[in-house]
DNA sequence: GACCGGCTTCATGCATGCATCATAAGCTGC
DNA sequence: GCAGCTTATGATGCATGCATGAAGCCGGTC
């Protein structure tokens, strides 16, 4: 969903060395903390080690992975104390993005958002999580896509990138009353970006996001045992 | 002044081979659209093109530079659109960094602002610009600093980069007018901050923001001849 | 005179090899 | 048994060489 900007046709069988790593780190296969040979992916991806030795440097710029010099490249879990400075940065992102959007009111893009909201309604009332939290995602991504501020994608992608998001959305997801507050904030967005009100757009997203991230942040116990 | 969070004792002797080259396309040794070769560089900073390589595969992250493939790096101008694009990240950016300062409401941050004011306004009395203009770009960092958020200051510093700001802020400083408005804007932001208000502090340094980069954005035609 | 095709040039893309150094296992003396 | 030293291992850091492909040049043709 979020390459909508860039090509979307080939852009699995040609996805690019950082993109693979990246997914290995995102997907778990390492665990945080776990070492990542730079032999070892080469071989897996069938490459020499320099092109990994570049990728890998990229993705520390992006704070996925921690490179201790001559000792080697380790997964890197952020602390709970940068996930809070990500969700800050998070609530200030997506907000500018609500009021951008409110105040281009491109009639396209609500009709997307309104539709998403539709499946997602639906997706509650049929208990179907896995599609609400999917449905979830692009509704935040298409609103990042249609501020038309293509600064401010990159700079949300690496963001999301750096949360690990996946990681933590399913135990936000699972949070008791969590859906129906969501819920009832996302559709306030739209009506205000609909109503094409900028401020109040960036309120609400703003709002939102700071309550996804309060329950992200304070999980519940009983639900400590994922995986 | 923007490693303050990293080591700042030897800095300088052993900065990594990205700084080294970043200065040299930021500093304009190179101008937008020139070719940066690997080789050259290579010799230039005494080693191989496998270290050049990842430094430039790097800034191309950044969005400082970029790499046709099979072609080469070049310098890359950032278009007018993008740059209205980067303002009003930096808009937000800021106004979340003067927002989070004025929660935490920390005294040393506040007497070091207190402090560049004050001599902010003395270089303004005595003429002194290039003063003037340092200590604005110190305050705005150090209000970022102060934040404490170090992922927004990441994100800030990357942005920044993007914004290739040296070239821009010349001309700011320049409009007739614009440092009196500026100077006001500055004290609303730090009297919001003193308050420990952080929406008015947020509201303020938006507006300063937005301000400033209406200006850069709108130069005065007769100042148009630069260089 | 303009256009087209092949060639030359040059810079990148990557594989490989060696030097370097952090880490940990092993060894020695107490 | 343990502290300190030595050595072995393994991973990175980087230099170098060759393959690849792009862009421009040059001559020939219409």
């Amino acid at each position: 969903m979020q390459d909508a900007l860039i090509s979307t046709t080939e852009a699995v069988e040609q996805e690019g060395l950082l993109d693979r790593i990246r997914r290995l780190v995102l997907g778990g296969e390492f665990p945080p903390g776990a070492l990542l040979p730079e032999a070892y992916l080469a071989q897996e991806f069938e490459v020499s080690r320099t092109p990994v030795r570049e990728a890998l440097k990229q993705l520390q710029q992006e704070g996925l992975v921690e490179i201790r010099p001559k000792v080697g490249t380790f997964v890197r879990e952020p602390t709970r104390r940068e996930i809070v400075e990500l969700f800050q940065l998070k609530e200030s992102l997506e907000g500018l993005a609500a009021s951008l959007l409110a105040r281009r009111g491109e009639a396209s893009e609500l009709s997307v958002l309104r539709r998403n909201l539709q499946d997602s309604d639906e997706a509650v009332l049929t208990g179907d999580k896995e599609a609400y939290a999917r449905l979830v995602h692009e509704f935040h991504w298409t609103i990042v896509r249609g501020s038309d501020n293509l600064k401010l994608y990159e700079h949300y992608e690496r963001l999301m990138n750096q949360l690990a998001y996946q990681r933590l959305v399913v135990r936000t997801v699972e949070h008791p009353g969590r859906i129906a507050a969501s819920t009832r904030e996302h559709h306030a967005v739209l009506e205000m970006i609909e109503h094409k009100d900028p401020f109040g757009a960036e309120a609400a997203m703003r709002n939102h996001v700071y309550a996804t991230s309060r329950e992200a942040l304070n999980p519940d116990p009983a639900l400590e045992r994922r995986n």
